[in-house]
DNA sequence: CAAAGGGATTGAAAGGTTTCACAAACCTGG
DNA sequence: CCAGGTTTGTGAAACCTTTCAATCCCTTTG
C-alpha cells in the first residue's frame, strides 16, 4: 500500500486504470463513483482502495463532455475590490453551496473587453451560468449568449428587454429615503454629490432624492448638484472641497452621497477642514459597506439587501435551469435607510 | 444568411456541423481554428462563415480532455471581502491576461471545508495552476496535490517545507518599520493590538516591533499587548475600548495595529471618546488598504506590495508549468512605511 | 426442479475536440 | 514535361468519462 514518489510521474490514473488495478470491469468503477449503492460493498471496497493507491482524480472535462453541462457557476463582477460585490458574491456561494455546485469569479473591472473576455471562456466552458453585473446591460452580446443556451441572470442593474432574469434594488425609492430623512432631520439644502449623468443607478438615485423634496414642498432647486466623474473616495474628497468653497449664504447644510465611498472622501474633507459631521453637514452615503459603519463619524447609509440580492440571483439561474419551462422573473428589491451618527444632530 | 430563432433549439452546433455546413473535413476546421495560416483564405472564409451562421461555440471541454489541461488559473482567497486580496488578485489577473489566461476566483472565506471543496474541484478540472492564501499553509492536502501534479503556489503565507513556489511580504520587517517610525516620533510605551497567538503573520509583525524596540534600548514592556480574536474593525473598536480603559500613568501613546481594520476600528473608537489621533494617541495600522488613506485621520500603514505580490505568484506558476527542470522559489517582498496624518503631530 | 425475478457487473457507444500521418493538388525550375 | 517540393486538405485515433442495454449469477417462488 505504499508508494512511490519519486521520478518521473508516469502519467496521471484514469478510470481505466484503477479498474486494472481493482480487477473490475470500467463501467463497475463509474458505478462506484455515481450510483455506490448499485455496488456490492466488497467491490467497492477493492475500487476505492484502488483509488487511493493510485491517487485517482476524476477528471471534470470528460465528465463535462459526457454530460454536457458543468457544475460550475460564474459571477462576472464590475469590480472586483468594491466590497458591495464581493457581498453580492458572497450571498451567491451560499445558493451554490447548498447546491453542490462552484461559483467562480470573474472580475470586469469595468473594462468591457475584460468582460467580453470572460465571457467568451465561460460560454466555451460550457458553466451551467452566468451571473453578471455589467459594464452595460444592454449589450447585445449577452442576450446572444442567452440564445445560445447558457442562462444569463442580471445582477443589479435592470436591463431594457425582458430576455434574461434579472435582480435590481429600487435606486429611485433608495434616493427618496435618503433625502427625505435628510429633510426630517431640518435640511431643505441638499447637495447631490454622484455622476447622475453617466449611470443609470445614480440618475434613479437622484430622481428619488427630487421626489421627496417634492413631497415636502420644496422644488428642484433645493438639490444642489455636484456632478464627479466616478464614485471614488477621491471623487468624494474633491467634492467636498467645492462645497467648502460655496458662499455660506448657498452652501448646503446636508449632502446625498451616490455611494459610500464619496461618502467617506467627503467626511474626510470634512475632519481636513474642521467641518463638523453632523453638525455643520449631515451625510448620507449609499451601499452601507462594512466602512460606512466603521468611519470616524458612522454614516448614514442605504442598505441595499447585498447578500440576498446574490442569493437570489443565483437561485433564479438554478430555477432556469431546473424547471422545465421558464419565465424570466425581474426581482426588484426595496433598500433601506440605515440612520448613523453622520444625520443625527 | 438569416437564422431562425423560433422553436426548441435542434442542439448546439459542433465542428462537425461547422465542417458539414462548410462542405470541409474536420481537420479543416479544426485547422481554421488553431492554424489558421495552414488553410487558404477561400477554405477559411467558407468555414468561418458556417460557424457565424451556426452560432459555434468551441467546447472547452473537449479541447481540454483531448489537451490534458486547462487554460484556467485559480486564486482561492482566504477573504474575499477584505480589499487586500482582491488587489492581490488583481495583480494575477494582469499576468493572466498576458498569458493568454482566465483567472477565476474561488472564495474560501476562511473556512477549511470550503477551501477543501474549491481544491476538490479545481484539480478535478485540472485547472493549469493553483494559486492560494491557504488557511493553514502547512496543510498536507496542498502537498498532495502538488504531487499530484497541479502546480500549487502559495501567496502571503510562507509554507514550512519547500514543496512550492511561495511568495510572501517581511512581516517581522514590516514591523520592525512601523515600531521604529513610533519611536522616532518620541513614543516608547506602544500598544500591541492583533491576534498573535494564533496568526503567524502578526506573530511576525510583533516580533519586529519588539526588535525595533531593542534596536532603541527598550525593553519587551515597553511593548502593551491588547490581543484580539480576529482582525475586524470591531475587534479594533473593543481594543480601543480596553486601551481608553488603562490609568493615564500606563496608557500608551501609540498604537501598532495589526491591520488597517483594526486600526480603523480604533481610530472609530478614538473619535467617539474623544481622544485626537495623532495628538493623544498615534495609530500605525498594516497593509495601506484604500480605505486607510481615506479614513477622516488618513491613517500611516505599512504597505505590501499587493499587486506586485499577485503578479509574481502568478507568474511564479506559469514559469512552473513553463520551465522543464522547475526549482521551487520563495520570494520574499519587503514592505514599506506609508506615512500619513495619524502618526505626524 | 424449473422458471422467474432481482441484484451486480459488464462492454460498447458516445460526446467534441486535437493531432498526426498521409494524400492530393499545385508550383518550381531544370 | 517531370522530379521534387510546398501548400491544402483529409481521416482516423485518442483523450476520459457516463450511460444503458445486455449478461451473469444467485435467490426465491410455484
Amino acid at each position: 500500500m505504499t508508494v512511490q514518489q519519486s521520478g518521473a510521474e508516469p502519467r496521471a490514473a484514469g478510470m481505466k486504470d484503477v479498474a486494472a488495478a481493482a480487477g473490475v470491469s470500467l463501467g463497475t468503477v463509474s458505478n462506484v463513483l455515481n450510483r455506490p449503492d448499485r455496488v456490492s460493498p466488497a467491490t467497492r471496497a477493492k475500487v476505492e482502495a484502488a483509488m487511493a493507491e493510485l491517487r485517482f482524480v476524476r477528471n471534470e472535462s470528460a465528465r463535462q463532455l459526457r454530460a454536457g453541462r458543468s457544475r460550475v457557476l460564474a459571477y462576472v463582477m464590475l469590480d472586483g475590490s468594491n466590497p458591495f460585490f464581493t457581498d453580492v458574491a458572497a450571498g451567491m456561494e451560499d445558493a451554490a453551496d447548498e447546491g453542490d455546485l462552484s461559483l467562480f469569479l470573474c472580475n470586469s473591472a469595468h473594462q468591457p473587453s475584460r468582460e467580453e473576455a470572460y465571457l467568451g471562456r465561460l460560454e466555451q466552458q460550457r458553466v451551467q451560468g452566468i451571473l453578471i453585473t455589467p459594464v452595460d446591460p444592454d449589450a447585445p452580446l449577452l442576450r446572444e449568449i442567452a440564445r445560445r443556451g447558457t442562462p444569463v441572470v442580471v445582477v443589479d442593474r435592470t436591463p431594457d428587454g425582458t430576455e434574461h432574469c434579472s435582480v435590481a434594488v429600487d435606486d429611485v425609492y433608495g434616493g427618496e429615503i435618503a433625502v427625505r430623512h435628510l429633510i426630517e432631520q431640518g435640511h431643505d439644502r441638499i447637495a447631490f454629490i454622484g455622476n447622475h449623468t453617466t449611470v443609470g443607478q445614480v440618475r434613479d438615485r437622484r430622481q428619488g432624492a427630487l421626489r421627496a423634496l417634492q413631497a415636502a414642498g420644496l422644488g428642484p432647486d433645493h438639490l444642489v448638484d455636484l456632478t464627479t466623474t466616478a464614485l471614488t473616495v477621491a471623487d468624494g474628497r474633491g467634492a467636498g472641497e467645492r462645497l467648502a468653497g460655496l458662499p455660506a449664504a448657498i452652501r448646503p447644510t446636508a449632502a446625498f452621497c451616490a455611494n459610500d465611498l464619496v461618502a467617506l472622501g467627503l467626511l474626510q474633507t470634512c475632519a481636513t477642514l474642521r467641518m463638523r459631521v453632523p453638525e455643520d453637514l449631515a451625510i448620507v452615503g449609499y451601499d452601507d459597506i462594512e466602512f460606512a459603519a466603521a468611519a470616524a463619524v458612522p454614516l448614514t447609509s442605504v442598505r441595499q439587501p447585498r447578500r440576498r440580492l446574490g442569493r437570489t440571483a443565483a437561485e433564479l439561474l438554478l430555477a432556469e435551469t431546473t424547471e422545465t419551462s421558464h419565465e424570466h422573473r425581474q426581482v426588484v428589491f426595496t433598500p433601506e435607510l440605515v440612520v448613523r451618527t453622520s444625520t443625527l444632530r
